[in-house]
DNA sequence: TCTACAATTAATATTAAATATCAATTGATA
DNA sequence: TATCAATTGATATTTAATATTAATTGTAGA
């Protein structure tokens, strides 16, 4: 597909997409073969691993790494991430503030063209803790 | 090796210390094994990720995954990161005004106990621009 | 409608990073 | 010096991700 050229909604993709809709606990690749495939028996891994880094692409939903694993949610816009360095659970942090701040901090770092920033933090659910 | 015991500088622990001393090229841990292997010849790539896992975990190093892939360096102070999207290269960036900041932000998060924060930034780096 | 073509899918193979296992070695201490 | 736990190094295994490719799908043009 080329460039530009308009989006292609084949099945696979529309339940991918479906899937992540409203869902905001960061799935892996795996979480959302296994979401998609009830809907979808016959769906390969492959597709699911091809049409996300496809929909990431275009813009459609993000892709976002967390020690080590790809992980993609529905949320477009420029946010950050609370992690909870025991269980691993993600959730997301709202702040336009922060990603001007940061971006109004790096404004001058002339080795760098910067395009985009996002903080982590790392912490303790209440979950764990209890 | 309990908790709160002293340190046991092995030969191999002390030359990867060495390797990542003023190395801040967050070299990964093929990275390292090559760079110590020219000290220590027979040293096995598992005995650089055991001890890469164990200092970190002692304070001595740091770890920073990027994009699926663990990286070490020696600056153990909290720190931001600039990462180039076209060619990989890392950058540290300095801030404790942006952490401070960030740790604000965030300090009514009932739902999680924040223990520390970090800002990726993404862009070009001026190799790859030209 | 039929044909051609390009994109997509699905199955499988391959790669790469990381972890697990475990016998041999090391080194400190009783 | 003997003992014992930690460490090392070799190898096996696991896991995430990518690569390959034949079959399928769907669309656009003849």
């Amino acid at each position: 597909m080329e460039d530009g050229e308009r989006i292609k909604y084949t099945n696979q993709r529309v339940e991918i997409l479906n899937f992540l809709q409203n869902n905001y606990s960061h799935p892996t690749v795996e979480d959302v073969y296994e979401g998609v495939r009830k809907k979808l028996t016959r769906i390969s891994k492959a597709t699911v691993y091809q049409n996300l880094k496809f929909l990431a692409s275009k813009g459609l939903i993000q892709e976002v790494n967390i020690k080590g694993v790809s992980r993609f949610e529905p949320n477009i816009n420029p946010h950050h991430h609370i992690i909870c360095k025991n269980c691993g659970a993600i959730v997301d942090f709202e702040s336009k503030e922060l990603t001007e701040f940061s971006l109004q901090l790096i404004k001058n770092m002339k080795e760098f063209d910067i395009e985009s920033t996002n903080t982590n933090f790392f912490g303790i659910c209440n979950k764990c803790i209890k």
